[in-house]
DNA sequence: TGTGAAACACATATCTA
DNA sequence: TAGATATGTGTTTCACA
């Protein structure tokens, strides 16, 4: 693991923020060189520690509103079966979150559609493709807080 | 709500996977020319469509790769103390998501933090702020998903 | 919508402390 | 290891045709 310094957090807290922030911005944030600057950025995208940059959608203005969270318990626990599982559920787009857990519920998932029947096609999809003991789904009704800030 | 028509869909989808690419791939991509690629981008901007760039950061590089869903039931549903326990938690940096829901939960935050002593810190920090009816955590195993990609 | 030019930002080299 | 300076190249922004 790269070690991260202090002004690397500055600069991640800034990038987070905003990722098209100039270099001879950041630079002045973190009270260094242009060019430190941009050795730093440069090392820390190369580590993996800078993933990517992105433009974020608002899910309302394109009628993608509604969050639905779905609890997945399962049958077979085998690693051939988790893989054809993990596989098959990545592969739906509207799964933008999806972890395996600890406790009674097996999986996780944060799926983004624009209405209930439009999660009720991706619940069918889903149960189309792999055999599953118990799938239960929770409707966000409002969005509180959603960011992208890690609290670095 | 703006229009969006299939070009500005290819626009908004090569900048959720990359949000630096630049007005000449773009317009490739979209089959416009640069200039009227920038006068796309520029109204989704304009109309929040396109609500920011923001750099990625890899939570396990960061230490912190330790995800907990945490449902909370509350005693009070007055306007008043939504509003008070709302700005609480929107406050806390490792709250990164919060949804009001329906069904038996009320609430449901998305933490993140680099343990389970972290989260329970997080934990003491909340209750401390807010009078809760039922506070339960579960502890997310492995992340098989995260992408900021809506299914647009 | 398209052209083009000015302004800006990036990526890198070289030299210095 | 970090900073100053210089520079070719790429990119954005915008006025005007």
């Amino acid at each position: 693991m790269e070690k991260i310094d202090e002004t690397d957090r500055v600069l991640l807290r800034a990038l987070q923020i905003d990722g098209a922030t100039s270099l001879d911005s950041l630079a002045e944030i973190a009270s260094i060189s242009v060019n430190t600057c941009w050795r730093r950025i440069k090392r820390m995208e190369e580590a993996g520690i800078l993933s990517k940059r992105v433009a974020l959608v608002d899910p309302d203005k394109v009628g993608l509103a509604q969050t639905v969270f779905v609890a997945i318990r399962t049958r077979d626990h085998s690693a051939a079966w988790l893989e054809r599982f993990a596989g098959a559920v990545r592969a739906i787009p509207e799964v933008v979150e999806f972890y395996r857990m600890a406790g009674d519920v097996d999986y996780l998932l944060k799926i983004q559609v624009g209405s209930v029947p439009d999660y009720d096609r991706v619940y069918k999809a889903l149960i189309a493709r792999v055999d599953l003991a118990d799938v239960s789904a929770t409707f966000a009704m409002e969005c509180l807080k959603n960011t992208t800030e890690l609290p670095i």
